[in-house]
DNA sequence: AACATTTGACCCTC
DNA sequence: GAGGGTCAAATGTT
């Protein structure tokens, strides 16, 4: 009896999750189609409110992953040891390893889901039980950092149209800030030895964006999350970059700007 | 030129 | 042997 109240308790929650991501995938819709808007476009809003879709994106998926790698932890070590005597080492083309049948995680959905991660596309094939095409995609750091994510991709249904996702593995890569070309957090050598460099691309900020004002308010908004002082740095001659001198984990915090996806990034920004 | 997608072949599991 | 998952050469796109 608890145990089915756990069960569905974990059903709902993933319902949640799943209806989030949809929700965030639906927004992300909008920025995109914004982009070509002219004013939009000059603004320094939608950089941001792109990525902090996509970060949340990739926090929804992540989450699913976890709660459904929990799920089928059990069923996939027992496929592991009905492996363990099949023939292994081949490099022949085509060789592979079939999939556990039970995917970590599938998810139906009426649009093309984003799921903040990138992907390549690898193959796609008809089956027999469908109409349409199935598309495979694997990580695009599969080859960079090993990462053993994968997905697959099918139409269901014509009218309306429904698209079932089914994901394998999880992400191991760190592509957290790969996707966030205008944005970088690096080391700053030329400062003590635990500060960090946060650099603002130019081609995104030069015009009308972070004024020097700005970037004096972000980087007195700067807070730690173990309540530890924070020193900032903000070079005169360039208003690209704020040196954070400390090794601590740290919030964001700017709610000066008229932007409420500025500051929902700047609040999810975290390290 | 570099990167992404398409497509047919290959090979495993059932 | 059928069906499905993956590879890699060919092709397309940026």
């Amino acid at each position: 009896m608890e145990n089915n109240n756990e069960v569905s308790k974990a059903t709902m929650m993933e319902q949640e999750i799943m209806r989030g991501r949809d929700m965030a995938n639906q927004l992300l819709q909008v920025v995109v189609d914004s982009r070509n808007e002219e004013e939009i476009e000059r603004s320094t809003v939608m950089p941001f409110a792109e990525d902090a879709v996509r970060k949340v994106l990739r926090s929804f998926t992540n989450t699913l992953l976890l709660l459904n790698n929990e799920d089928t932890k059990e069923s996939s070590c027992n496929s592991n040891n009905n492996k363990k005597n099949s023939s292994s080492n081949k490099s022949q083309k085509g060789y592979h390893k079939r999939k556990s049948a039970a995917p970590s995680w599938q998810s139906d959905s009426s649009i093309l889901c984003e799921d903040g991660h990138a992907w390549r596309k690898y193959g796609q094939k008809k089956t027999i039980n469908s109409n349409y095409l199935r598309s495979y995609y694997k990580c695009s750091y599969k080859n960079e950092e090993d990462c053993k994510a994968i997905k697959h991709v099918q139409r269901i249904q014509e009218d309306p149209p429904l698209y079932r996702t089914t994901y394998s593995g999880h992400h191991t890569c760190k592509c957290s800030f790969v996707n966030y070309p205008h944005m970088k957090l690096e080391s700053a050598p030329s400062l003590q030895e635990s500060s960090k460099l946060l650099s603002f691309n130019n081609n995104y900020y030069n015009n009308n964006t972070l004024q020097s004002k700005e970037m004096k308010h972000l980087s007195s908004s700067i807070s730690s999350t173990k309540q530890e002082p924070v020193e900032v740095i903000i070079p005169n001659d360039d208003h690209n970059q704020i040196h954070l001198l400390s090794d601590c984990e740290l919030d964001f915090n700017y709610s000066s700007t008229e932007s409420v996806a500025f500051d929902i990034f700047m609040g999810m920004f975290k390290f």
